[in-house]
Order: C-alpha cells, then structure tokens, then sequence
DNA sequence: ACACAGACCGACTAATCAGTCGGTTTTGTA
DNA sequence: TACAAAACCGACTGATTAGTCGGTCTGTGT
C-alpha cells in the first residue's frame, strides 16, 4: 500500500474541513471520503479534535521547512524579509487548502488558544529575529514587537487569501511587488 | 417589557457564538439563554442562518454608523485615515464580541461568499474613496486598489484583536499610536 | 505452521440537532 | 367588550452526530 489510511483520513480531512468548515464535516463523511470504515479514523485519531490537531501539526511542519531562510548571512535586512514573505506567499498559493485551513483553525473554538497562539510564533519566530535586527540597525521603527507580529501575521493572511482568490495574479510582478512593499513599509 | 424577546435572542445568540463558534451554538441553547421558549426562536428567524444574518446586519449597521466621517472637508487625509482608524479601533475595543463576530462570520460556510464580501465592501467603502484621493495627490503609492483593500481590512482585524485581547494597552497612546502609523506606512 | 499484535471493519447507540405544530396568551383596535 | 392577528409556548420528530465494540484480516517473528 504506497498511502497509509491514516493519511488518506487527513487528506480527506483537509479538503473537507475546508468545504465545510470543521464542524461542518462529519467524521462519517470523512471515513467515506477516505475509502476507510468509521471505525478506522477513531482508531488512529482517539476524537475528532485529535484529527483536527494532528492535521494541523502536520501542515504547520510543512509551511515552517518551506519558509526557513536557509542562507541568513551575507544577505541585507531587506533581501532576507523579501525571500521570507514571499516564500510564504509562494507555500500559500501552491496550498491554498492548507492556509484556508490555518484561517479555519485560527478562528476555531476546536483547538485551544494556547495551542493557536503557537500558530503565530512557530510561523513567525524567526521574523521576530529579523524584525529585531532591522530595529537595532535602525532600519525598522520601534513600534512595539507584539503589535508588529500580529499585524505582520494580519496581512499575511489576508494577502495569501487575496492572490489564492484570484491565481491569474500569482505571477503578476506589479502584484507581487506591492504586496511585498506594503509589508515591508509596515515596519518601517 | 423594556427589550423584544426578538433583541433579547439576537444578544444571547451573539454572546454563545462568539463563545462557542458558530456551529458550536445550538439553537436550544439561545432560546433557553434569552428566557425563550424554542418555538419563539423560529417564529422571529425561519431558521438559523436567517438568525446569523440579521445579527450580522444588526451589527454591520452600528459599525458603519460608528465610523463614518461626518466632517469630511477641510481635512488633511492623513487626518481623515486616522479618524477613520481610530473610530474603527475604538469601536471594536468597546464591542469586543461584535468583532469578534465579524471575524466568525468572515469565515464561516453558513453565509454566502457574497454576502461575506459585503462586509468589507460596506465596512471600507469610503476608505476606498479616501485611498483613491490620497493616491490622486500623490501621497500613496499607485499600488493595485484592490490589494491595498484586502490588506487594509487584514491589518484592522488584527490590530483589532490585539487591543481587544489587551485592554490594559487600549489607552496607550505608544501602541495607539503605532498600530496607525503601521496602517499609514503601507499606503505609501 | 503457529501465534500474537495492530490494523481494520461496519453495524450500533445514546445524545443532540434544527425545525414543526397545535394550542395558549398578549396586544392592538374599534 | 369583542375579536383578530401576532407573539409565544414547549413537547415532539426525523435526521444526524461522535464515538463504541465485538469481531475479522494481515503481516511478522519463531
């Protein structure tokens, strides 16, 4: 078997949380949609919140390999937020489903805050690192970093929304290029 | 009596979806927190998103009421952006569950996409106006309009909930003042 | 060949859900 | 007072839900 069940329920899962919404999708139309008897998902996922959590952890490690900047030094301040912000924009256009997900579970009452809130620093932990950086070298304004990060994951999110709505866009430079200058202009 | 039984379903219906999300509220759990009675619930609302729709109408009205200009002239547009803003802020700081049904409803399946987009539509109409006429004169950059929009409304979500989820910073005229210069850094 | 464990199955259940309905009370009006 | 319309009630229903359970299949080590 090349795809164990479990992960054909946490694909199944994905695209149906995202039609339906968490709560809209019922663990039955999962295990249907997964070639898979109901008892099966609740043998590898204990509860439905287990599934939603597992999901999450899963694409959560996928969008953190992507946007780890590999090459950090020799590079300027500018050029390191650039590859960031658009490597993430680039993880979000080639999974839309995914980052529709992260907005689902972000405003969801399934998961718990605590859990939700490592949304934002696993993503943006290393963004912390740079956007202090900018500030030491007087690059950046020093507008306070709590405010600055949920702003930052603010337009993330609904740029990532914006260009995943209209794919005709993705390559558009002008429209890649102003998004990219208006987060940058944030911060300073 | 002082206050419908229909406003006493639309304040108890808005406290259990913000609580419990959307889905996550049923209707017999309204009724019986509005001092209703179940058949009472759908002889105001055919049904349930009948009920999520007027709620949200009921609350787009107050928020469009709250931050129109009222002296548009003879202002600065950087004064008019910050009124704007401001009010945007302070209503949310002081309808903390109202905002934070805004975003449930953004991001549930029980509305219509179309409906949905409303929101933002009527929520930033005239900011649309304000940007046009900041970028006529030259004091933002000519990026794409509907970018700026999907931005705009991203960065005030955000910002919102970040204030709202530390009312202890509301009055900081620091962070106050920072969340509008971010803002306004991004139109230019 | 044997045995054991973990994967897998699907019918089942108790709880919960949105919405109904026939009847009662309140309200406005003349 | 009379009467109609609207508001209100709460027991009820058919459908759906997350999760269970007793049993079957399959692969692996001996």
């Amino acid at each position: 078997m090349s795809v164990s069940k479990k992960q054909l329920i946490l694909d199944a899962a994905l695209v149906l949380f995202v039609d339906n919404g968490i709560d809209g999708t019922s663990t039955a139309s999962i295990a249907k949609k997964a070639n898979v008897a109901n008892g099966t998902l609740f043998h590898h996922f204990q509860t439905k919140a287990d599934l939603v959590h597992a999901l999450y952890l899963m694409i959560k490690e996928q969008f953190a390999q992507q946007i780890s900047p590999n090459n950090a030094n020799g590079n300027s301040i500018e050029q390191l937020a650039s590859d960031v912000w658009n490597d993430a924009i680039d993880w979000s256009v080639a999974n839309p489903n995914k980052l529709q997900f992260f907005k689902l579970v972000i405003h969801s009452h399934i998961l718990s805050a605590t859990i939700r809130r490592e949304i934002m620093n696993q993503q943006l932990g290393f963004l912390e690192q740079l956007i202090i950086a900018g500030q030491q070298q007087g690059i950046f304004a020093q507008y306070p970093l709590d405010l600055i990060l949920d702003n930052c994951q603010g337009q993330f999110l609904s740029v990532s929304s914006f260009f995943i709505e209209r794919p005709q866009l993705n390559g558009d430079i002008k429209y890649r290029e102003a998004a990219f200058k208006m987060f940058w202009n944030t911060l300073g």
